[in-house]
DNA sequence: AACCGCGATTAAACCGGTTTGAATGCAACG
DNA sequence: CGTTGCATTCAAACCGGTTTAATCGCGGTT
């Protein structure tokens, strides 16, 4: 080994500290203030003047410091998400990966960062809301995993942060971003008709949120508009436990249904397996249709049909819209790819009159 | 109450100007140093003027703007993790989600942020790393997926970054937080073969990343502690694709084998996929091992076997860790818990002996 | 009475940018 | 030739904290 001169972590030698823009002003002998409009493209700087302000930054590697800049234009250049989520749905949602994932790319043309916050429960979401207001963390926030008469809107508007609320629009009066997902739930409900289905129940996900009742309401709606009795709804919570159950509670019933519907692809997985338990073959005697499309979807045995969203445009969306808002610049006009139904294996006509079956004893899966 | 100027809550999205250390010292009868001092915890200053700042503190609803103490300290307050993922891989990878929720913990006691950035590519993920430290965006970061000679270290330290690495102890000469989490890989091993098998193959996820290799060398070292001649290993790359690939290559071999262990959940759960469509049967025909214990796991068709760690965990110690660096300290000492390993029922005794299948015709999943 | 020592307190400099208002230079105009 | 107008340029104030060095107050010594 050698002589190690710097303990782990702490500055290299090499790291001479950074040139700052009264460096760059020396150099190219002009003032801060010229050096300052060089780099913001403002009007009233000679070419010369420009053309060697350009040429010292380049030679002193010298980029504006964020942290002073953020100081005296009162801006941070970074929005912020805080994600709420039980422990275990936290990494099996396909949705803020690929949300974030689709952020970076709205936000990488305007050079803003995306602040993160990962929280268990409403009181603390509220804590971080707070803290990027009151600390000037960020500029402005997403709103995402709306509920029904969701307080947040107004409340973050209330700390100063510009917000964008990633929903269907007409949810909120500020800005929406996002569309009616739920059109895939409609076509799945005429899909299973279409193979003869008459009885189709769906497993609701978490109540009180936007997404969870919309998606319900497709459900029934498609019900009514082709002519089918009232469907059963069972109210579970997104885990795979809760499809579970309420498969099972579904399969007891007099008069189970022959196929179901599902809020998300991890309750309807789990939904096949407990019909797999109690001798039930999917689709033969149950067909299963999922939501949110995961990349395990094409796996599961059988090969889960559900419906994809384009949750990265969203992300590119929204994140387009909350610059423009935090810059006070019109708001770009948006267009979402419209939502997919995807057909596969879990999915079949009506093979089996209903039969009762039963839970099978004791097992507890986990 | 008190006539504050800016009670909380009746800020107008507009107006509202927060109140700054300026106001307190005013309203306290003392200098902005004493606020200081007492805010930051220093010495010198008496019982009562402490008291008076932190109750005209309290009236104000004051808070230290975080961007004008990131210029003057010199500090962001900030870490900063880049995300390099396959878009495949993104939403179903567990690792991510999960260590982002133990950094969080492992922060919040600090009152650090947490900035994030995905990328696509090695180069985006460079430039990212150069834009935290130049912008000063963040004071350290972390660096996750470590690959085998991986530049990045040296490069972000050169940055003049802290950085906490992730990563087996030894893998790196500066800080790490990571365990071997490949005795999972050991004890799957022993367990298939106290089944009984013999021919235990390995699903290598992608290639070159210090994690892959560590659970390809734990199954083979496995194999020879227990005597059984050298097993097939194949390439793939996590996702379930190259899982299912893999999974036929193995199963058209001449003598294939009798289980399998697999680089991670997903590429396992698509090899159950891909056995049955050839007609075979898990267990009984193949023991399928997985790796992860994604919330999937025991909702497959049959569960899934699989290890399990405890990533949040890794995620809080590493912030600590980073924190502890940025800021000079002694680095805590950690104690992540073990590995588990979690028998579901993928695994099972061998029965039948090997029998040729082939791949089922033309149909593709996706 | 003059001096010391020391904790408490504060004025002022500083961090690195942005922004304002005034000064400058120069050409065109009356 | 004195003005005026315009494009450049820059010094200084400012953003809201932290930190340094000097000052103050006061009891105890000599």
């Amino acid at each position: 080994m050698s002589t190690a001169p710097t303990p782990p972590g702490s500055l290299e030698p090499g790291a001479a500290k950074r040139a700052t823009i009264g460096d760059v002003a020396a150099r190219a002998g002009v003032s801060k203030s010229t050096v300052s409009f060089v780099v913001n493209d403002r009007p009233g700087v000679s070419a010369t003047a420009r053309d060697r302000v350009l040429r010292a930054a380049e030679a002193l590697g010298w980029q504006p410091n964020a942290r002073a800049r953020a100081l005296s234009r009162n801006r941070t250049q970074a929005v912020g998400l805080v994600i709420r989520r039980d422990p275990e749905l936290l990494s099996t949602d396909p949705f803020f990966p690929q949300f974030m994932a689709g952020v970076e790319i709205g936000l990488a043309a305007h050079d803003y960062s995306l602040v993160l916050q990962v929280v268990g429960d409403e009181q603390s979401e509220r804590a971080a809301y707070q803290r990027f207001a009151r600390e000037s963390r960020a500029d402005g926030v997403f709103l995402t995993d709306l509920r029904l008469h969701d307080p947040r809107p107004q409340e973050v508007r209330e700390l100063g942060l510009s917000a964008v609320v990633v929903a269907p629009e007409g949810t909120d009066p500020g800005p929406t971003i996002g569309m009616n997902d739920d059109a895939g739930v409609r076509r799945a409900v005429h899909h299973l008709h279409s193979l003869g289905h008459q009885h189709i129940a769906h497993v609701m996900g978490t109540a009180g949120y936007v997404h969870t009742e919309a998606r319900r309401r497709a459900w029934q709606n498609a019900l009514e508009e082709l002519g089918l009795p009232t469907g059963t709804v069972v109210t579970a919570d997104f885990t795979g436990a809760s499809g579970a159950r309420a498969t099972h509670e579904l399969l007891d019933l007099p008069h189970p249904p022959t196929a179901i519907v599902y809020g998300n692809d991890l309750m309807a997985i789990a939904g096949i397996s407990a019909a797999t338990d109690r001798g039930l073959r999917v689709p033969d005697d149950l067909s299963v249709v999922g939501f949110d499309d995961i990349p395990l979807a094409p796996y599961a045995v059988p090969s889960l049909t559900t419906v994809r969203q384009n949750v990265v445009a969203w992300g590119t969306a929204a994140a387009r819209a909350l610059v423009a808002l935090v810059e006070g610049n019109e708001p770009p006009t948006i267009d979402l790819p419209p939502v997919e139904f995807i057909v596969r294996g879990s999915t079949g006509p009506t093979k089996n009159p209903p039969r009762r079956t039963s839970r099978p004893g004791g097992s507890r899966k986990g």
